[in-house]
DNA sequence: TCCCCAGGTTAACGACCGCTAACCTCCCTG
DNA sequence: CAGGGAGGTTAGCGGTCGTTAACCTGGGGA
């Protein structure tokens, strides 16, 4: 992945206050003079940039799923054969923890105004949520084979929910910073899926 | 607790259809005219039972807050002392997974629209909130003493995101039933608050 | 130098929404 | 058997919001 060194363009600043705002107040609560009021022009200037605020969220939603799932792809790929599917799981739940962390407002976001798409965005979107679920099931599947195909789908769901419970952790100075959390999730989360194959 | 076998008023047939709809489309998407419509009456005629749409959320989000507060307080007088740190927790535990599996959409309600509340009762909710963390971070703390409070705190949260996923587990048939799942919901608790005690 | 377009601006429209007003209609009670 | 309140109804007001229209402006080529 190459480093982003030159400055974000208007849309990316647009888009970045548009999900920081949506997580903070939902999409309808959320006015179009209030998201161009963030980055220094006033609501009707969006349209310049956005076919409206319907795309905004969109796009926002699309690049989300997308980039989990390629991430985690990437990360399939360099790890699988080469190491055991302990690894691999490591390695997807890292980059989770990292996007969560890093993301807080597109975690938000991310489950919480998927029905405010159109139809065709929704379908694109959930096509890709259910692809990155299946991918992590698999993995979970490899490394705990007695587990059910339902029962590691729902253990895997479950965890997701234990890692995107950053954005409640947001009380400052409560952490040893962002590495201890990362690393208090990780360890969580492996526990998580021991304890999801006993008996 | 008395069983309840008569039929429910007006105003909880209100709440029940808006804590769905609330759910489902978020606060402002819903327009009081569809909750109306969810129990046969129209609009303006919830205004007989409520003095408004802000009051609705506000009873919805004071009324889980509290229930959750009171119903762990009262496992907690009833399993302390009497048993061990571990029986406790096992009580929190299940007692959450009731309430996460048989009141969805408030479980959903209960971490999204919580800044749609007026300041009086927004403080309000906060502070059941807190005292509901607090009291399992001490009984945490009891069970597993080594581990230090923000660490502690930082795992209840996560351990409620993994309980509160259930909303997401809604796809039929995936799971052996309620009692399956409520089962896996409690193995997995365990298993990350386990592991987020090892170095 | 001229011009054109990217990227802004303000004004305003139409739709929607929360809420109130005014009115109606049972049913329960004195 | 009157009457009054509980619990509805419809009409409509006022404000907000997403979007469009019309206009402006500065800077980079031909």
């Amino acid at each position: 992945m190459t480093a982003r060194t030159d400055a974000p363009t208007r849309r990316e600043q647009i888009l970045k206050e548009a999900a920081r705002l949506f997580a903070e107040r939902g999409f309808h609560g959320v006015g179009v003079d209030e998201i161009g009021a963030a980055v220094g022009i006033s609501g009707p200037g969006l349209y310049r940039h956005f076919a409206g605020k319907d795309a905004m969220l969109a796009e926002l939603l699309v690049g989300i799923s997308g980039r989990l799932l390629t991430g985690a792809k990437r990360r399939l790929e360099e790890a699988r054969g080469v190491s055991a599917p302990e690894v691999v799981l490591d390695s997807l739940i890292e980059g989770h923890i990292d996007f969560a962390l890093d993301d807080r407002p597109l975690i938000t976001l991310h489950d919480r105004e998927l029905d405010r798409l159109r139809d065709t965005d929704r379908k694109l979107v959930r096509q890709l949520q259910r692809q990155y679920v299946e991918l992590w099931v698999e993995v979970v599947r490899e490394l705990y084979p007695q587990l059910a195909e339902p029962v590691a789908r729902s253990a895997v769901h479950s965890v997701f929910g234990l890692l995107n419970s950053t954005p409640h952790l947001t009380r400052p100075g409560s952490l040893p910073g962002r590495a201890g959390t990362a690393e208090l999730l990780h360890r969580m989360a492996r526990g998580a899926f021991e304890a999801a194959v006993s008996p």
